[in-house]
DNA sequence: AATGAATGAGTATTCATTCAT
DNA sequence: AATGAATGAATACTCATTCAT
C-alpha cells in the first residue's frame, strides 16, 4: 500500500525530531527524508508548529486503532485491561514524542486543541462504556463522560511515570496491577 | 549595595528565561532586560549557552550562602536537617531552572562541569563532616565522601521528586520526615 | 540569455571584492549589487569563504573556453601557442583576483581543492595531447600527465610574474617568446 | 634596559600580526601580550592602523641605526656596499611585515605618510652623499636628491624581488654583485 | 600615564515561509 | 498537487573604541 505524501511527512519529521530535537530540526530536513520539495511540506501543514498537535494525533489514532483491534469487552474489567495494555505500550513506544507534544501543544495552542485530538478517542470510548450500561455490565449510576475522563487521566499519569520519569523502580506488570486495583476501586460499587 | 554587572545580568536573563525559555530567549532580551550594551553580555559569559552553568552555580551558590547562615550543627541529626530544609526551599524555589539546568548542562558541556559547579557546596560539607567526626558526634568508620555524596544525592532526588514531578500527594512535611527516617537509618549505627 | 542568480551574485561579489577587498566585503554588499535577497546567496554558497575557489573556477572555467574556441591544434607548437596567449591575456584580465585565489584556497581549503578546480582544464589538456600523440605529432615518448603538468606550470608561472610581479621589465611579447623558447626545448626532442 | 610601553606594543602587535595576520589579530590580542590594559593601545596609537605605519617606521628606523652603526663610508662604493647589504638583511628579516606594510598603507593612507616615514632615512642618505661630494668622492654631476632616490628604489626592489617572491632562483652574494655592478654603471662616469 | 568595564555598530549565517510555474 | 528558488527577518557573536577613575 503506498504511503500519502501526508504520511511520508509526518513520518519523516517524527524521525527528524526524535534525532534532532523539534528546535534544531528544520522544514528543510524533513522534506529531504521525505523525499519531497521544500513547498509540498506546505500543502500539508499550515507551519512547522502545526507539526506539534498532527504528531499527537497519530500517536492518539494509533491508540484507538489498536484498542478498536481488540474488538468490544464484555465487562467493564476487560475494557480496563484493554487501555490499560494498549496505553502502557504506546507509551512505551512514543515516549521521544510525548512529553514535548505536551509542552508544544500549551505552548503554541489553546486547551481547546488538545480537546479536539482526543475527540474520535473520548467517542470511541464513551460509545464502548454506553454499550456496556445498555448490556447491564455497568450500573447505569455511573456518569458516563466524568467516569471515561477519569479512567484515561489515570491510566495516562501510571504509564508516563512508568515510562518517562527517571525514577522507574517497580515492573511493568506490577505497575499494570495496582493501576488495575486502584481503577476497579474507583469504578465499581 | 549596588548590583553588579555580572548580578544584573545573570537576574536579566533567568526572568527572561522564564519567561519565554532558553531556546526562543535571545541575548538582546537579557541586555534590554538588564539595561547594558550588547557587548557587555559578552564580557561577563563566554556564550548564550555559559549561562547554564552560571545559573546551576547561582543556585547552589545560594543554596550553600543559606546552609553556612545556620551555622555549625552539633550532631549529623541537625546537619541533616539544615540540610533538607534547605534543599526543599530552594528547590521550591527554582523549580523552574533546575530540570532545564540538568539537561542544559549534559546537553552543552562534559560531566566534569557538573562537578566543578558542586565542589564549594562538597568542600563545605566534607568540613562539616570532619568536624562533627572529630568532635565525636559521628562515628570515625563512616567514610566520608561517599556519606555526603550519598546524602547530598539522596536529598536531591526526594526534594525533586516532590516539587518538579506532576504526580506529588503527600505533603512536604511527610515527604521531609520520611527522607529523614531514611537517612538516619542509612548514616547511623 | 538571461544570467543566471548564481552568475549575478557571482559577478556582483567579484565586482565588490575588488573594490574593498575579501575581508572588508560583506555577503550583505554582495547581495545588494547582485538585487537579490540575503538569503539567496546561501542557496548558491554555503559561506561567505566558499566564493573563493567559485571565483578560481570561474577564471579557469573561463580560460578553457577560450582555448576550446580555438579548435584543435595541429602541432605542438600551435597547441603550446594558443596555451601561452590565452594564459596571458586571462591572466591580465583577472589579474586583480589570482593572488586572492592562491591565498584563499590555501588559507580555507586543502589542496585537494586546487586539483578538484584544475581537473576539466587538464582532462581537456591530456586529450589535445593524447590526440596530437596519436596523430604522430608528438613523440610518444613523453609522459603525458607529466608533460602538460609542467607546461601549465611554466606558462602559469611566467604569466604571473608578468602581470602581478611589480617588475616587470620586458614587454609581453619578448616574455612570450622566450618562454617559448624555453617549452620547446623541454618537451621537443 | 627597560622596554617603553610604546615598544612593547609595537613588538607584541608584530608577533600577533605575524601569527594571525592584520585582520584577524585584535587589540585585544595586542594588549594581553604586551601586559597592558585595553585602554592603554591607545594612549600610544589613534587606531588599530595606525600600527601600520608605524611597523613600517619601525622597519627602516631599524635600517638607518645599522647603516649609521658601520660609520662613514670613504668612496660611493663603499656606501653602496653598506645600503646594499644593510638592505637585504633587513628585507630578509622582516619580510613578513613588509608587502603588509606597502599594501596597509596605501590601503589606508595617503602617498604623503610615505614619504614621512622615510624622510629621516633620506636625509641621512643625503648628508652621506654631501659629505662625499664636498670631499670629491663623487663627481658634484651628479643631482644629488634624485641620485639617493634612485639608488634605493633600485636596492629595495632587489632585495625584495630576492626574498618575497616565489622564484629566487640566484644566491644572495650573486644576486648583490649584479645589483652592485647596475649601480655603478648608473652612478658613476 | 594607565586602567578595564562598557559600548554598539557590524557580520555571517539560519530557516520558516511564499509563490510563480 | 507538487515544485524549489527566492525571501528577509532574526540571532549569536566580535571588536575597535571610549571614558570615568
Amino acid at each position: 500500500m503506498k504511503q500519502t505524501t501526508y504520511d511520508q511527512l509526518l513520518e519523516a519529521a517524527m524521525n527528524v525530531i526524535r534525532r534532532e530535537g523539534f528546535d534544531k530540526a528544520s522544514v528543510s530536513r524533513f522534506v529531504k527524508e521525505a523525499g519531497v520539495a521544500q513547498g509540498t511540506f506546505y500543502n500539508y501543514f499550515a507551519s512547522k508548529n502545526e507539526l506539534v498537535p498532527a504528531i499527537a494525533a497519530r500517536i492518539l489514532d494509533e491508540q484507538l486503532a489498536r484498542m478498536k483491534e481488540r474488538g468490544d469487552a464484555e465487562t467493564l474489567e476487560m475494557l480496563m485491561d484493554t487501555m490499560i495494555d494498549v496505553t502502557f505500550t504506546i507509551t512505551e513506544e512514543f515516549r521521544d514524542y510525548i512529553s514535548f507534544c505536551y509542552s508544544g501543544i500549551s505552548l503554541y495552542y489553546s486547551f481547546e486543541r488538545w480537546d479536539e485530538i482526543y475527540r474520535p478517542y473520548y467517542v470511541w470510548l464513551e460509545s464502548q462504556f454506553l454499550r456496556l450500561q445498555q448490556a447491564g455490565s455497568i450500573t447505569t449510576e455511573l456518569e458516563l463522560k466524568a467516569a471515561v475522563n477519569n479512567m484515561v487521566g489515570l491510566i495516562e499519569h501510571a504509564a508516563e511515570a512508568h515510562y518517562l520519569s527517571r525514577a522507574v523502580t517497580e515492573d511493568r506488570t506490577t505497575a499494570e496491577a495496582e493501576l488495575k486495583r486502584m481503577l476497579v476501586r474507583a469504578l465499581t460499587t
